[in-house]
DNA sequence: ACAAAAGTGTTATCCTTACACCCATGT
DNA sequence: ACATGGGTGTAAGGATAACACTTTTGT
């Protein structure tokens, strides 16, 4: 492989060769205060905010890619990371180019201009975690790193509003198979608050009753003591998440293996 | 743009640039005498099959490449190809080269082999067709172009194989939620030949009188006269696809939209 | 006492599953 | 007559959805 065809110069986000033409760009969703919200990064360098993402080392698998990209641009570690689309159109920059702003960024190298201007097809990436476990430390591109709730989330950059979309989609389509408060949820949480994620990630009313037995006849959750949180009313149940059966559950299958 | 920089050589499978590290592949499959089989193209210059795959044109979006590269390879148009997941690991490749091959399809040209040669991320496109509707017709670089049932898929180049079994689990997935004989079947077939479709996607026994039941009540079948083929039994009823109320259906969501 | 929220129960309806029964046809 | 495959029916069990009832608690 001829290097110096193919990786025309160093992007300054990381001290090494980048694949070029491929970028990642991850999708992470958290929950908190009854909403969905996705992670974020503003830009130093100008007004805008854009999902963390990022170039693919020339000896690096995409899947790994993805995982250190997120580490270094926003502080958090995953083990793993869900691919679930790759963008590909060619007009997926859109109008603005960000070119100006982009100089400011990385100075005026030309090689390097041309090389983080290029056509890119980028790969999204998805996970969902818990917020209050997440350390943010934004990289030194980013002004701000800051989780939005979906309802506020402005006009991306590129193609990043449509990535937020899919990678949603996508999540929908899961829930039908996995319970998936396990990495959104504290350890301990309510069947309220359990509740609330799958309405907002359904975009649904459900019923009360009926969702509090389908839930607990899943038999991965444990019932802890009671909560007063000093409201007028019944304290509810703690649960957490029985996480040996929450894996026998999973290697069962989720429902169309068998 | 800087054009000279990113495109280094023309490949020879198409007369114009092409977009630098990424690549196509399609997983087309179809079904004929109650088997899965998966369209695969038999290199002229050695012995190994291979998913009918391409590069991508710089000024051509992601998902149409994946269209003209099924077209240009085996003579199948479709109107729309399905995205499933891009293969991105640093030896995708396998140990095998096919260097000297290569250069049996391609000739000398360094530029050419070493663009052709370096790391490739390729994107796994999926489709399901009517096996009797597809006239094949194998590209220049192939021997033969084929359907072959899944059984007897030999060792693919490169990560092919994997490719094949993901997209098998895409189709599984979607199986719960699309009635998808409608592209793989004859216009006009028996529940007998809807059934054995099914079981060989699931892999699994389904019940007659179940799947009978299951399938007339989605009100997207039409019931023909009946087809007398000479058996000492009864003889079974026609069906068509009610392309209506089967776009209806569609339209309606998958399950888990509402 | 009352409202608010939590836990549980009831009922009708639908879907799934396993299986049985009858029908048409060629040998 | 009988085996073979096709169409339909039945009964049990489970899942779902709408809604009602009871319990706990602060005001």
């Amino acid at each position: 492989m001829n290097q110096k065809e193919v990786t025309i110069a160093k992007p300054v986000m990381l001290d090494k060769n980048f694949f070029s033409g491929h970028s990642v760009d991850c999708v992470i969703l958290g929950f908190e205060q009854g909403e969905i919200k996705v992670l974020l990064l503003k830009w130093k360098a100008f007004e805008k905010w854009s999902l963390p993402g990022g170039f693919i080392g020339n000896d690096e698998d995409l899947d790994k890619a993805a995982i250190r990209i997120l580490q270094e641009r926003t502080g958090i570690s995953l083990p793993f990371l869900e691919q679930f689309h790759s963008f590909g159109d060619v007009n997926r920059k859109g109008k603005e180019s960000f070119l100006s702003e982009i100089k400011s960024l990385i100075g005026h190298d030309s090689n390097l201009i041309n090389w983080i201007s290029q056509r890119f097809i980028s790969t999204g990436y998805l996970s969902l975690v818990n917020i209050k476990k997440c350390n943010l430390v934004p990289d030194e591109l980013s002004e701000r790193c800051e989780w939005v709730s979906l309802n506020n989330v402005s006009n991306l950059i590129y193609d990043h509003n449509e990535m937020i979309k899919m990678a949603l989609q996508k999540i929908k389509m899961q829930l039908n198979y996995l319970p998936i408060g396990i990495t959104l949820l504290d350890s301990k949480f309510t069947m309220k608050e359990l509740q609330l994620l799958y309405q907002s990630i359904l975009g649904k009313e459900i019923d009360r009753g009926n969702f509090q037995k389908k839930m607990l006849k899943l038999d991965i959750l444990i019932r802890l003591e009671k909560q007063n949180l000093g409201g007028a009313h019944k304290a509810p149940y703690l649960y957490k998440f029985d996480k040996l059966k929450y894996k026998k559950l999973l290697k069962k299958g989720f429902g169309y293996i068998n």
